[in-house]
DNA sequence: CCAGACGTTGTT
DNA sequence: GTCTGG
DNA sequence: CCAGACGTTGTT
DNA sequence: GTCTGG
């Protein structure tokens, strides 16, 4: 699942946070497409300052990892976090508890696929019904760089059953970011028990999300992804010999 | 996850 | 078909 | 014990 | 750093 997203533009954040913006943003990054594969700074709001958006890297990297190569494939790996074993994996189990946070999204990108040998794929761009921002659910926590000393904020994006919708467009029985509602953004952020932070770690109840099918510049290679046009409508022609 | 490679030899 | 890199 | 992993995702 | 597999 959860490869890809976008993230609000920053004055549709700043109209949805209000004419006083509930929180303080210090570090914000705008994307029509976010790779994650990529390790993008992106916006986020953690447990340790519930009122900022600031800035982190998608991929968590645990604080013991000594070097940037080593960084590197260790957020690679850690993109996303699964719900179910996240309080036993060793890259999660220390910070699930304490360093939890959220990431500030205006959309993501699922493939549908439309026969079960997959030859055929519709990518979707899936978004709130509302077209407001919507938050992730995640974990995070700060790594070092041995050799400059400069601080990185890291993150992983924790997964869930699919919903109802997401199981329709990414196919059966499948997984989806976890989002956190904006009346459970502060509890999430709070200091919870295990039982009450695996509460919160449940798909998104249907009819909140809506999604639309997609060009294929989503997933290309040598196009330029971070454009508008990444998100935009388009029917994919049907029943065509190619 | 998806796109692209999938190989070797006398080596820049 | 299957693996690797991003 | 020590070396090696430490992760996820559509494979049906 | 800590866990798992051999």
């Amino acid at each position: 699942m959860c490869y890809k997203y976008a993230t609000p533009k920053l004055e549709e954040l700043i109209e949805y946070l209000g004419e006083q913006p509930e929180y303080t943003i210090e570090d914000y990054f705008h994307y029509y497409f976010a790779d994650g594969f990529n390790h993008q700074f992106m916006p986020v709001t953690t447990s340790a300052n519930n009122r900022l958006i600031e800035k982190a890297i998608w991929g968590l990297v645990p604080e013991y990892i000594e070097d940037s190569k080593q960084a590197k494939e260790r957020a690679d790996q850690n993109l996303n976090a699964r719900s179910e074993t996240i309080f036993s994996r060793p890259s999660y189990a220390p910070y699930i508890s304490t360093q939890r946070c959220l990431a500030w999204a205006s959309g993501f990108f699922e493939h549908h696929w439309d026969d079960a040998k997959g030859r055929s794929k519709t990518p979707y761009f899936i978004y709130s019904k509302d077209k407001q921002p919507f938050t992730f659910g995640g974990l995070y926590t700060n790594w070092v760089r041995p050799d400059t000393g400069e601080v990185f904020k890291t993150f992983s994006i924790i997964t869930t059953e699919a919903n109802h919708l997401l199981s329709e467009i990414h196919n059966n029985k499948q997984r989806m970011p976890l989002i956190i509602p904006e009346s459970d953004r502060d509890t999430w952020l709070s200091n919870l028990s295990k039982e009450a932070i695996t509460d919160l770690m449940k798909p998104l109840p249907d009819g909140l999300l809506s999604a639309h099918t997609i060009s294929k510049l989503v997933t290309s290679r040598t196009e330029e992804r971070n454009v508008p046009e990444v998100q935009d409508i388009y029917i994919p022609p049907k029943d065509t010999l190619f």
